[in-house]
DNA sequence: CAAGCGGGACCTCTCTTGAAG
DNA sequence: ACTTCAAGAGAGGTCCCGCTT
């Protein structure tokens, strides 16, 4: 079923076929040089009969040369993280790069060594590092010992290497200052895990609004990044009796965990509790209410870093650090406190609905 | 900044420097055969010192057996398909294999060619295909006259080669059976986009089990796969005035949008309306309310299409066809027909809520 | 001195063979 | 007859240079 099984067809099995010699072979598939219309065809013949592919293997070790970067990142079916890889691949191509993907299995820092290693074997031209490694200090990063460019994403920003992230901190900062703007005083954080750094810095920019407004967050919370514990949390949260009168979250799948427990309780988003997502991912408009939440545009960073990168291959000694801001999406799910003009227009909808229930 | 400006580190650089010969760094490197221990302290010194990384290309090219396979794709940031690459990844990994990806910029059958050839470039054992040039024949599969081993995901039933799908029109079959069961008969189909493999057999599955009871769907429907194509469909739906009860739609997205478009018109879903979305992806659990969907393992078609492939390269002459079946999860989106008693329940929901909102 | 072709060194490893200690 | 190492031949290309007409 296989032709050549074992070993593949190569340039020498092409020119012996062919009649000529391996050199005119290779003028042929790449184009360069010059050859005789006829001769051209005979080695195309043999070629396409052959069913020949160069070995890109050995190209690139005969000093060919190949352009390609490498994207070493912690698991990639997370939807951010695929969004990012996507604006990579495309920018990349752009520029003529491939692209080698290498993912980490742990948030470790081994891990993370692992899979920067596996595209250093492959001789990249430059690196993007997506990693979890909570805090790599410059020393850890040192540790690396890398000799090729390389951008980090998400990075420590007191790391001494080029890197790029979304302004987290001013994202957050601008989710609660919307909120203090509306006149919301009695604010709950759900975040991300501890330990995280995407985490302490929406924290941090969480915090510095409500303190500029001279306010304490009613209660802070620690979520799992996935629906469950959106719900979970926020289930704990109104079953404390607090009175809160908004809620703070630390991404959009928390939202929607958190937007059906307040719904569950019989409470109205945002008529009783308004609720700030984070990321604006693809389908939060669509959440009942729509989300206002912090937009973040992931394909652009992943673009953005690939630039970074390219910089960093022709400037070597070049260290780039790169900050990409984030705006706000108003929708649905928040509203000024104490406002009426929504509680009656949720009366009247809630009565029409009643009366369509009635009628049945 | 970086060492070795240029060539990277070699075996010989290595030899050199802890004058032993490059045979004997090789011993080091791949702990293979006898070194004095002294010997050993040595090189290893000397590999830290010109922080040296083998160079994979060469290994690969003289001869050393590193296994590895690739994954051809169109766009891996969708979610469905970074899920079953996930499943990929995790299958390999735990064979020993590496796994190379290349993803299609379009959908035609060169993009197809294309991705294909950057893999056997590299020289991949075998590949795994998820194209989604519509209907490929088994002749256009003959032009890409692969060489190596290779399983396609999704792909015509008619083809003849190895291929390994969710069975589409079972599970669509479920998915209209339930509604069927429970009672309606006015059912419109909001499908994906037209001409795409997977949504002809699901529109299958869906009709079998209506002409099986002897009925034709109110209407069908194409959307785009995303809320927004959703939430237009269903629009255009309840604005012709028609009796429906119930909606099966191509995906989860699409169900997103359908839900917040029948709540827009003051319905309620199920009382008013049956939704059937078809992924069971993460979040529907928590959509409002929470979705009734067909339930697909992405990962698990990635893992099991490792399984065919390296059966595949280990007995290249057998063609497998492999289907994994679906099954129905039954939640709050769907309810019998003229079961009152939710209703009832409706009511009283909707009158707390009054309650509320009157006291503000 | 063009255009068209071939020879051979080299890239970085692995693997085999064989010679020292 | 061990252990320990070195030398050399590929692997499949690319490139430089030279040779014919």
């Amino acid at each position: 079923m296989y032709l050549n099984s074992g070993h593949s067809v190569t340039l020498k099995d092409v020119a012996t076929r062919a009649g000529v010699s391996h050199q005119t072979v290779a003028r042929v598939v790449n184009n360069a040089g010059k050859v005789a219309a006829e001769t051209r065809v005979k080695v195309e013949k043999a070629i396409a009969e052959l069913n020949y592919v160069p070995n890109r293997l050995a190209q690139q070790l005969a000093g060919k040369k190949i352009l390609s970067i490498g994207f070493a990142s912690i698991d990639i079916s997370l939807h951010t993280i695929s969004a990012i890889m996507a604006g990579i691949k495309d920018q990349a191509q752009q520029h003529g790069y491939s692209l080698a993907v290498s993912v980490m299995d742990g948030t470790d820092h081994q891990s993370c060594v692992r899979a920067v290693n596996e595209l250093v074997e492959q001789r990249v031209d430059g690196i993007i590092i997506n990693s979890l490694a909570t805090h790599m200090s410059t020393e850890e990063f040192k540790q690396l010992n890398l000799s090729i460019p390389c951008v980090f994403l998400d990075a420590d920003p007191n790391l001494n290497a080029s890197q790029i992230n979304h302004d987290q901190s001013q994202g957050a900062y601008l989710a609660a200052k919307h909120l203090l703007d509306l006149g919301h005083r009695d604010i709950a954080i759900i975040n991300g895990p501890d330990q995280i750094r995407v985490c302490e810095l929406r924290l941090h920019g969480w915090r510095q609004a409500l303190t500029e407004a001279n306010i304490e967050p009613t209660m802070v919370l620690n979520g799992a990044w996935d629906a469950q514990s959106g719900y979970d949390c926020a289930s704990r949260l109104l079953s404390q009796g607090n009175s809160l009168s908004a809620i703070l979250v630390g991404n959009d799948q928390m939202s929607l965990g958190v937007l059906r427990a307040i719904s569950d309780r019989g409470l109205q988003v945002p008529h009783d509790i308004s609720v700030v997502g984070f990321d604006n991912q693809d389908d939060c408009a669509f959440y009942h209410p729509p989300l206002t939440t912090i937009t973040q545009d992931s394909g652009e960073l992943g673009r953005q870093s690939v630039r970074l990168l390219l910089n960093q291959i022709s400037e070597p000694s070049l260290d780039q650090h790169q900050k990409l801001a984030n705006s706000i999406v108003v929708r649905g799910s928040t509203k000024a406190l104490g406002e009426e003009n929504g509680n009656k227009q949720l009366i009247e909808s809630l009565m029409r609905q009643l009366n369509l229930a009635l009628q049945r």
